[in-house]
Parts: C-alpha cells; sequence; structure tokens
DNA sequence: TTGAAAGCGCTAACAC
DNA sequence: GTGTTAGCGCTTTCAA
C-alpha cells in the first residue's frame, strides 16, 4: 500500500450516499439553486433546470428527506394509530390514508395501540419525537397523558371512527350511539321483539349496545341479553357467544334478533346457527357492523351496517394536508354518518 | 404592548419545541453531556443523570429523532412494503413487524405498491428519501428498477413470504412450488383424483397452482381446472369459481377437490357449494391457504395450508435489527416451511 | 466523566 | 433567477 499525504483529518464520517452537493457541484450550480431546481422548479431557468435533472440522472441522486425535514421543519412523516392492525374493520381507512399520503408525497408511520391503552403513551412519544406533520388516531381511547403530548407538540390530530364530545383538534367519524338506536328501531320496525348482542370489548362497540339497550327498553321490549367477548373479534366468538345466547332461551322467549358487533361476530353466530339448526332470518335475524367485504356474499346475506371506512381515511388526510399548506379549516368535526344495509338475514 | 429593543434578527425560525439545548441549560450541562445523559447514561455521573432528567420532566422534552437520524445516519425508521393492506395474509405479519420493531424503538412506514408494480417505483424511492435502517418486502414482485435502487441505497432488504432465487439481500420465507406439489399429494393420498383450482392472480398463488398441476399429472391425473380471479381475493369470488368450475362437471368426470389460493376464496367456495347442494367434503374437497382466524371454526372446518405470518415478520425484523447493530448475519436465507392442517373440509 | 468544535444534508432568509 | 449565509437539532470526533 502507497503511503501518501494524509487526508485531511476528517472530522465526520459522512453516509456517503451521493448529495445534493453532488448535484449542484455537477451541474456548475449552487446547491440552493439545485434544491429550487426539484422543489420549485418554476423558479428557475430552463437551462439550469436541465442541467441539473441531468446531474441527477447521471447520479441517482435520491434527497435526504430527513435533512429536508429538519431543515424546513416539514417531516412529510403522518402517523397513523390504530387499536390492531388485525381487527380488519380499519384496514380499509389505513390503506386510503396511506394511499392518499403517498399521492401528496407523504409516508405514513403505522402504530398499534393495543386495545388495552397500556403502550399508547409510549408509542405517541415515539411518534412526537418523529416530528410528523400529522396523527391520525383510529379507534383509540386516549389517556389525559396522551393529550396532553399531543396537544403539547402542536401536531395537527384527527381523531376518527368515533363522535366524541371533545376533540383534541380535528375529527371525522359518526354516532355509534346512532348507531345503536338505528339497528334497534330497524329491527323493531320488523317485529323482532326478544333482542342479543354479541360485541367486542372496546369502548365503541359497548356505545353500540348500550345505545342498542336503552332503545329497546324504550320500545317497552325486554333488556337485550348481552355476550361480551375480547377485542379483536372473531368467527369463533361469535360461535360460541351464540351458544351462550341460546342457554337463556326459554320456551316463549327465544331471543330473535341478534346484533354484532362486528360481521365477522355474525359470520361466526350465523356459522353456528346453521349447526344448531336455528334458521335465520326465520328463527333469529342477525345484524352486523362493518359491511366487510363478504357480508354481502354470505348466506344467507348479511344485514349489516355499513361505515364508509375509506371516506374516513381520505377526509382525514385531506384536514391534515389542509392543515400543512396552511388552508384555513372551516368545518372541524364531520360526521361521516353511517348506513344499515338490509340483506337477507333480517 | 410594551416596545422593548428589538429581539437581534433571527436569521431562522425554529420549530418553538423544546430542545436538547434547553434541557442542557436547564440541567447546567454541555448538550452533549443531556445527550449522553438520554442516550447511554452508563456513561454519566449520578449527579448529572438526575438533573438531566428533571429537567427533561419539567420541560416535557421529546427528543427529535430526525435529527438525531441525520446526525447519526441511522434514522430507526424501517419501510413495510405489501401489495395492499387489505389482503389480510400479510397482516400478522405487518403486525408483528411492527411490534417487534417498536419494542426496539423503530418506527414502522407503511408503503402500498398495489399487486401491478405500478406504484412499486415511485413509491421506493420515496422510501429510500427517508434513509430507513431496512426495507422489507412483503409479496412484491420488484422490477429491475427497484432493485437497483435499494442496492444501491444500501439499505438493508429483507424480502419474505416468498423463497426468490436471487434474493436482493436477505430473505424469509417458504417455497410455493412445494406447498402446491405437497397439496396435490395430500388430496390424491386422500383418494381424490379430480382437481380444480380457484386462485387470485398474484405471482405467488400462480407458482403454486402450476407446481399443484404438475404433481397432478406426474399422478396420472387430469390435468386440474383452474380458475383465476383478481386479487385481493374475497368471498365473492370464490363462489362465482365455484359455479364456473361446476359448469365443466360432465356426468362422470366431476371435480371432486379443489384448491384455493385463500382462505376467503374457499369460504365462498363452500358458501356456493351449500346453496348448490354440493357436499363437502363427501363430494369436494377444499383446501384453503392461509389458515386465518376463521380458518378453524368454519362449519365444516376448513383444511389449509398454515403459513406462520408472524414468526415471517418477527425474523425479518431481527434480521434488519441485527445488520443494524452490525451483529453478523450468517444465515441470510431463512426457509419457514409451512403445514397443511387437516380439517373437517377434505 | 465532561466538553468544544464540527458537521449530518438540507432549506429559509436575505441579498444581489 | 441565482447565490451567500446561517442554521434546523442532534451526535461524532477529539481533547481535556
Amino acid at each position: 500500500m502507497l503511503i501518501g499525504p494524509l487526508p485531511p483529518k476528517r472530522s465526520r464520517r459522512s453516509s456517503g450516499a451521493v448529495t445534493l452537493h453532488d448535484v449542484a457541484r455537477l451541474a456548475g450550480v449552487a446547491p440552493i439553486t439545485a434544491s429550487r431546481a426539484l422543489n420549485t422548479p418554476e423558479q428557475v431557468s430552463e437551462a439550469v433546470l436541465q442541467k441539473v435533472k441531468d446531474a441527477v440522472a447521471s447520479t441517482g441522486y435520491v434527497p435526504n428527506r430527513l435533512a429536508g425535514g429538519l431543515a424546513s421543519t416539514r417531516s412529510r412523516l403522518v402517523a397513523a394509530v390504530v387499536p390492531t392492525i388485525s381487527g380488519a374493520v380499519f384496514l380499509e381507512t389505513v390503506q386510503s390514508l396511506t394511499e392518499t399520503f403517498a399521492q401528496a408525497g407523504y409516508q405514513v408511520m403505522l402504530g398499534q395501540a393495543g386495545y388495552d391503552g397500556l403502550r399508547e403513551d409510549a408509542l405517541l412519544k415515539a411518534i412526537v419525537g418523529r416530528r410528523p406533520d400529522g396523527v391520525v388516531l383510529t379507534g383509540i381511547v386516549h389517556s389525559v397523558e396522551g393529550r396532553k403530548l399531543l396537544t403539547a407538540s402542536g401536531i395537527p390530530v384527527v381523531e376518527t371512527w368515533d363522535l366524541t364530545p371533545t376533540p383534541i383538534d380535528m375529527l371525522v367519524g359518526f354516532s355509534h350511539v346512532e348507531v345503536g338506536r338505528a339497528v334497534a328501531a330497524f329491527l323493531h320496525a320488523r317485529g323482532r321483539r326478544r333482542f342479543g348482542v354479541v360485541a367486542g370489548n372496546d369502548p365503541r362497540a359497548k356505545l353500540r349496545y348500550e345505545s342498542f339497550h336503552s332503545a329497546a327498553i324504550a320500545f317497552g321490549l325486554p333488556a337485550p341479553k348481552v355476550v361480551v367477548v375480547p377485542a379483536p373479534t372473531t368467527l369463533k366468538y361469535g360461535r360460541d357467544s351464540l351458544s351462550r345466547l341460546m342457554e337463556c332461551n326459554g320456551a316463549n322467549n327465544a331471543i330473535d334478533a341478534i346484533f354484532c358487533s362486528s360481521d365477522s361476530l355474525a359470520l361466526g353466530v350465523m356459522t353456528e346457527a346453521r349447526v344448531q339448526g336455528v334458521r335465520i332470518p326465520e328463527d333469529v335475524a342477525v345484524v352486523g357492523f362493518g359491511d366487510l367485504d363478504f357480508a354481502a356474499y354470505m348466506q344467507p346475506a348479511l344485514t349489516t351496517v355499513q361505515i364508509n371506512g375509506g371516506a374516513i381515511g381520505r377526509q382525514a388526510a385531506q384536514f391534515i394536508l389542509d392543515r400543512a399548506d396552511g388552508r384555513e379549516i372551516v368545518q372541524r368535526v364531520i360526521d361521516i354518518g353511517f348506513k344499515i344495509v338490509d340483506r337477507q338475514s333480517t
């Protein structure tokens, strides 16, 4: 090995990747000019634009968004928090969020808070540390600590899938209380008189079946029997729950309608009903929640509460993009509503 | 408002958040000491540690990981790319990835490449720009461009859910060809002789049914009828496909076994079978793929190919964490295998 | 054990 | 239109 003059004492390691500096030098312009050519091409002359483009192409330069984010205090990073990704209900929302943001040049970080809220604070701290341009909370209960952290950070927050009375910042959701009421009214109108409930133990499901319960009482019906299972809900829990609901059936007071807190539970209930010879909808009507892709094609097709999860995601993304671009947000709370889709199971 | 001395011409906007500087000043130490107190507490005296902790608590300081990542060239960001999050099959993998990384102080960015690979290159470029410490590719076909970009970036890459002959870097998956072969052998051993296939149009499903096809021929059986549907697969496609498969049934050559490329398709096939009075497993055996949560509890319970998606995610995360911590990786390709779970549908 | 200096790669602010 | 300068908030390097 040849001993040459020592290299100038380099005080710092570099990542080794091509930087904007390299591109600028190759194009024969100042770094800031290269930056403008890439970010605001309209501010730059045709000639410079072309030279920079060539330099980018020949070096394979990929801008470092970490550095850009630090310098501009806009990370173009957004966090989406769900209880767990396995829930299926929120998938459409996460999907539309990711897509909408990707199109706008943003990246979505995924956070799973768990249904118990244990990991929530640590997760939020980790998220805030990333200085995202927005946080979308989906189906999350928030601790006082968590709220404080988010508020203090000044990061735009969108809560979704619920209509909380005191939103942290922005909100797009629907009323679970209304859902419970509407389903009760729907079943009552169809002549059903003895209600049962199968629900996951998440707070929004509780909101639904509690108002369902009250509505039943208001109609002068007996109090619905409620079976609660752990979230996330699955077919198995649905099967088990039907059995438990049936155990209580006396001769003349058989349950004739069941409101399930998810379509998966409803699928389970209907599976078990078939096994036990319970006819649907003749003996028992079944209503699900979510209108997942399979609901319309089950046999019998499932009556269920349809939520436009994709629209929720798009609206949430729009909120944050508007805020990022400094657009005024006039309506900070949006009720996206719901629909009962009447199919064969009722 | 009081007119005081003008503030020193501040040449730069600051985000306004508490910085390490603020914490250090409050604790009466240099910023670097505060940094060490937080990152490598063992390098710091008890007294300093306490002072810094107090300062952090009283200011509500949350470290800026963007800045940290830039300075240390370790972003603690990782990207997970899936065709679409709605697929359900990859959910468990994404979930275990997110959890494993979260525990290690990493954040997961979610990317959806689509099944067609159109958005793939743009997505990869966006990801590389974030300088993640690793990329996990799940069920993704990669273009030549994409491969180049990733290789050039030097970012650790883990491909999953497949055993490609020429991995980019690291890999954890299983052989889809073996799956097809194994299912064919399984059905043949149970006396089934006329096979059908219902599959989504993704490349790995194709791998499975093509080897299933070859194996059938090798057993001296007639060529399986194949119905291909768009991915992601749903119950509806399963129902439609059974009808199409049945159309071709002559008097003495009825299909007696169907291999579905997903449990959702199998659910659809079995639903339609019930409607049409086709008995399962007496008339037709059905095999699914994925062993989703509902498979074991359907009626009849579904025989299916079980993949440990959670283990795939954990191993993929481990690969990247090992690489990040400079640990030598001896085995860069891991075959996680699969299992045929024999239930009532066969 | 602690600190000073330098700089990661980029962009806002202010000239020219 | 283009460039100079000065950081964004942190951590590495080197020195004490």
